[in-house]
DNA sequence: CATTTTATGTCAGCCTTGTTGACATTGCCA
DNA sequence: TGGCAATGTCAACAAGGCTGACATAAAATG
């Protein structure tokens, strides 16, 4: 069963970073860190009627300029009914625009408009701002082993698109 | 990669790890990760037709034995229909065991019986056995990076609960 | 003691966002 | 030309948020 490290746990001083206890207190401080973290973006989202979902969306197409439907599907790993409803308001509302691909027709490449991009820009400066401040206090040492153990914590497919992006943009 | 991205951090140099790039890395690697995070659980979760919604009130039932709905409806940050709905099935499921409060008889306690806690077990397994292996990799430094983080990162109300939830177990 | 407040539960209805399944269109490619 | 790929769309359903309204019991308060 729970065979931790807290029951017999004396052996490794040096593994004292790996009990159940500090597991736990990991576990919590993700949970606890995600709320905050999503807190400010929702505050804005809320006001235009839009939800995470978009906010998600809309994040990932101004990252990747031009990113196809099928890319963003594998990246936000949801079902293409559930992108194409998001991603239709968004191209009604006109935040969004749709261009069908040059080389292959079939496709579809994704920008944000100005007005996207201007919705973009709010979400992520709020977004950017409580990371800043989490970074500032943490320090850079900090900001470090934040980004490893989160790297760490990903699954190997996840891990490689976000690898990907942050080197390529795609 | 973590590729260093803190170089020097001598004071008056650049902060370079507080840069727009390293803030979107920073956002992106935590919805990623996040996505790790829930994923092992969720499967769990997935074979009793539970969700999110039941782990997270079975994960802090465990945690603060005999805690009351309004105590956990504080650390949820949800409204207490939406708990309620969630409390009612783990009850009728026998997976949560609710009494009466001896002091205070409007309030109810909130146990988990013993198959309450067979299913906390199986759950918080996986989720602490991908949050160890990460610990592992990343190293000693890189948890309290992250752990500061995190903190760091949260709203100030929940950083209380957080903390008090760490150190008192209520 | 009467009143108010608190803790909880419940009904009803709405929304977002996820799911599956089925089907159509278009265009690439062998 | 036939098959597969990329996309869009319709329908139905579920989880889990939300609000509002109302009920009950018990504590707290004037």
């Amino acid at each position: 069963m729970s065979e931790g490290s807290s029951g017999g746990g004396q052996r490794g001083e040096t593994l004292l970073y790996l009990t159940d206890e500090q597991l736990r207190k990991g576990i919590e401080a993700m949970f606890f860190a995600y709320k905050g973290f999503t807190s400010d973006p929702d505050r804005i989202l809320e006001t235009r009627g839009y939800g995470r979902a978009h906010h998600r969306a809309i994040h990932f197409i101004g990252r990747a300029h031009g990113t196809t439907v099928n890319n963003l599907l594998a990246i936000l790993g949801v079902t293409k009914q559930s992108l194409n409803r998001v991603l239709r308001t968004l191209i009604e509302d006109g935040l969004v625009e749709s261009r069908v691909g040059t080389r292959d027709k079939r496709e579809r490449h994704l920008f944000l408009t100005e007005e996207g991009e201007t919705l973009e820009r709010a979400l992520s400066e709020v977004q950017q701002a409580r990371m800043r401040e989490a970074f500032r206090i943490a320090g850079p040492g900090a900001v470090a082993g934040f980004r490893e153990v989160l790297e760490a914590m990903m699954d190997p497919e996840m891990r490689r698109r976000y690898q990907r992006l942050a080197e390529t943009g795609q």
